[in-house]
DNA sequence: GTCTATAAAGAGATAGAC
DNA sequence: GTCTATCTCTTTATAGAC
């Protein structure tokens, strides 16, 4: 038995340097963007030779997907908490904010799992795929079809999993699905909600909130919940993938365009209707940006905003077009 | 005075090379993305030497931003004829479907424009960039700071002068600026508004729109027109961005999505407030995709979506990791 | 398990002949 | 103006010695 010993440390050891790796990984992609993440650069931060990381993972691909794995953990962990929160509009407001934040305040991090590859952004949202199966025909429509009926115990069962299994600074979870294909290996694969996949534990964050607001007769009967679920999504991250993407988004206060926006899907704080409001309340216009307390923060790595720009824009360049810089060897 | 027509032949014959050299290479975005674009392909495609190509652009960035300012002036084109709507919600809501439609059209020249590089898509706005110059101070948060007094004419004359250079098919327009440093050549160019700027021009059509509606007392007064335009604009390109990122994402129609997202921000059809709406109608539901017409449409040339996306996929890989494809040649 | 060395492919850009 | 030839540099991934 004592072989057994042996074997374990070795298999700890082996496990180490793979933490390793995602962890070099992590921080060449915080610092200069995913596509400036290469296994030679991953090799030289851990001094190890280029070909020992195939040891480790199959492909330059495998990695990445493992840092998505953790970047969606890491997005799901900001929202645990705020799932406890009584009022359901009120909590899909700080949810709202939450997801702006973290990508304002994670720029490499967001783009990697939700700007850059569609398998990348696909890998996490099974569930959502599961449902919704087919491409885009009228089929869910009705009402129903998704999870209309998910009950919040469920989801946070899958949360407080997920969240157990991931420290604060992302590092990743023995329990998270680090590759795509064995999807759970906890229960059901195939068809329906993985049940432990991030992405679909956040959609059920949001879906049961927006149970929860129609129940209370502050949604729309009429209202399709997984619609508004995506169109609310979607403005979300077209906030924040301007914000990464257009130097000059928000003219104004990031904070102000996010006010706004949440006052257009849930009314400006009073009763909602369609996504509608009762005229009366408007003694807050543009103040909405009350909740500040989660926006000033610290970027991945990159500083702030403008500097974020331009650096981000060389680092990805170095990789894009990575050859010849022939003015340095010239000039 | 003979040698003068000779001059002009040659540079005639110089221009049409360059505009060869930008077909193709808008040809090979648009099959396979921008990534894939190498400078050796498009002299490939042409036929000519990669040297060849240095004669008309100092580098692969230039081409790459005579392409986006050809996919400026081809968004722009979509919404001229939007501009004459008579009603300004109406007109708004066209734009949003007009915008949304073009983005799933054109999916590889959104991507350029709009979720690359944040110097492609900043080089196109340089209005805005002028008017909010800070990078997210308070600075224009009063009510004005950009053009809150815009007049339509002013929009009317960009916006002809920038169709009229552009075919359909979004040839070069001679008139166009296909670099960035010579922004304009025809009016003022350091400080304000450069006056024939695609993306000056687009936001001009929607801020003038909001104008009317607020003086019509359908949007709520007290709020800042820049800041709704730019969380409405968020909200569309989120649609965009997500559907050409994400697999799954409209689990349902994207017409119904964009449908709900715009009953958001301009009310179910009728009388706007806040972005609120009155209750009462609400027969019109989800049914809100009834202008259908510009929904299904060819993609570039990448055929629909489920396509697009493995497509888009292997062809970005192929140049972001373009190296090896060992298998092919071990297996 | 880990390394050295290298294959195989591609990139952008330039010098200099014609 | 155009091409040939080349430089410099990058990448992923593997073979085989240790």
């Amino acid at each position: 038995m004592l072989v057994m010993g042996i074997v374990e440390r070795k298999s700890r050891q082996k496990q180490a340097l793979r933490e390793r790796i995602l962890e070099a990984a992590r921080r060449i992609v915080m610092r200069e963007g995913f596509a400036a993440l290469s296994m030679r650069k991953i090799a030289d931060a851990i001094e190890y030779s280029p070909a020992t990381l195939y040891l480790h993972f199959a492909s330059r691909d495998e990695i990445a997907q493992a840092l998505c794995a953790e970047g969606y953990a890491q997005l799901l962990e900001t929202f645990v908490p705020l799932a406890r929160i009584a009022d359901p509009a009120e909590r899909l407001r700080a949810l709202g904010r939450a997801y702006v934040a973290f990508g304002v305040a994670h720029p490499q991090t967001y783009r990697l799992i939700f700007m850059e590859d569609p398998s990348y952004t696909g890998a996490a949202l099974g569930g959502m795929a599961a449902a919704g199966t087919g491409v885009s025909g009228a089929a869910t429509a009705e009402t129903g079809g998704v999870d209309e009926a998910v009950a919040i115990p469920a989801a946070g069962t899958a949360v407080a999993a997920a969240a157990a299994g991931t420290t604060a600074t992302g590092t990743t979870a023995p329990g998270t699905t680090a590759t795509v294909s064995p999807a759970s290996g906890k229960t059901n694969l195939a068809p329906a909600k993985s049940d432990d996949d991030p992405g679909d534990a956040s959609l059920r964050i949001m879906t049961s909130a927006l149970e929860e607001l129609k129940a209370a007769g502050r949604l729309s009967a009429s209202m399709d919940v997984v619609v508004w679920a995506e169109a609310f999504w979607a403005t979300l991250h077209g906030i924040v993938a301007l914000n990464l993407t257009c130097p000059v988004f928000p003219t104004v206060s990031l904070d102000t365009v996010v006010g706004v926006a949440l006052d257009a899907w849930l009314g400006p704080k009073a009763a909602v209707h369609s996504p509608g409001v009762t005229e009366s309340s408007r003694a807050r216009k543009k103040k909405s940006a009350d909740a500040s307390a989660e926006s000033p923060i610290e970027p991945d790595g990159a500083a702030t905003k403008s500097q974020t720009k331009s650096q981000t824009q060389s680092a990805t360049k170095s990789q894009t077009k990575p050859a010849t810089r022939p003015k340095a060897t010239r000039a």
